[in-house]
DNA sequence: TGTACATCAGTGAACGCGCGTTCACTGATGTAC
DNA sequence: TGTACATCAGTGAACGCGCGTTCACTGATGTAC
């Protein structure tokens, strides 16, 4: 057990939470499940984080910034209109099914508020970095209004994914997510 | 204690139940913590109700009830364009602030993917309402695409709603709330 | 380079606590005759 | 209309369980001389 692989284990539990937290939410992880699914017991915890409120913190970061990383490669290789490519993306069926590697806007910002500053300022920073992606594969350099036009395309992804995750009823998540520029909206 | 009185009982729990779960989430509100809130005890739950998830269902499908009558209440009293009337009321500082009597969409339709089918089945009931009530208020009634533009009315309201509270800074929220629509959007 | 010691991540059991749910009991309400 | 009984919402304590957190202990790693 080195300090390296001591390093490697507390980043296997941020990992490892980022996912478990967007899947499950904050309260529906436990310190002892995800110890578990990160191979560790227990006791271990505590011995790298402060408390379980500082782990999502840091796991939260962490999902985000993956988040824009899939971001910025979907914009970079997107031929034609990066923001409709965005959409397409955002809105797939593959990310409505998997919330554990997707959008952390989408499965944790509504638990946000109920949380410590820390967290807050986490999404702070990356709202402000989706919001500075968007802006930046706009096409127009020019428009007074590309900001606000970029947050308007954010908060409408993620209320839309939002929403079609939470209905029962393939054929109104459908319509939801061709709505708001999904291709293949059968999902 | 009359049956009247055990029905009025039952309501006042799941009234309590609908705002404390839009403010903590299902995981964050107990029992216990509910039934003292509804001036009863702990006991008395399981003569009303199944289980948690069952009363989670109905106290969602009350929540979506009344956000429906607040969405009739707003379209229908609008000068003007009354979609802009919603977006302002929406993306209001007191919305924004008081999560247990606001939309249940942004508060809990994240977490909805995690439950039974009963709760999903609310949501989409919710939902088409939702959706109606915005297509009614449109102006265009031959617009071949007016169901699609309600339902991104929809997700970007929610969205900004969602992510505006998520929010830390209140210089980033107010940006997030206008860019939607809100007029005063200092919180 | 070898030895002695300090450091510290990990183990696994335990802490107190609150969770959702059950239960024996109470007593007022509603029903049957 | 009065009496006897069944119903059932509510009480409050208890159930087993999992929660976040703590702790004594282990043993390999890293440091000092």
């Amino acid at each position: 057990m080195s300090r390296q692989d001591a390093a490697r284990n507390r980043d296997r539990v941020i990992t490892t939470a980022s996912r478990m937290f967007r899947e499950d939410g904050y309260d529906g992880v436990g310190i002892a499940a995800l110890m578990q699914a990160a191979g560790l017991t227990n006791g271990a915890f505590y011995k790298q984080f402060e408390s379980k409120e500082a782990l999502i913190a840091e796991a939260t970061a962490h999902a985000l910034s993956r988040n824009a990383e899939a971001w910025k490669a979907v914009l970079d290789s997107a031929g034609g209109d990066p923001l409709e490519a965005i959409a397409q993306w955002y809105l797939s069926a593959p990310h409505v099914q998997h919330r554990g590697l997707g959008c952390t806007f989408a499965t944790l910002a509504a638990e946000a508020p109920r949380h410590d500053p820390p967290l807050r300022q986490v999404f702070d920073t990356g709202l402000r970095t989706a919001i500075r992606q968007i802006v930046a594969a706009g096409q127009n350099p020019d428009d007074p209004d590309r900001e606000a036009k970029a947050i308007r395309l954010l908060s409408r992804l993620v209320g839309a994914l939002t929403l079609a995750r939470a209905t029962s009823d393939p054929e109104l998540a459908a319509r939801i997510l061709s709505a708001n520029g999904a291709t293949d909206a059968t999902g």
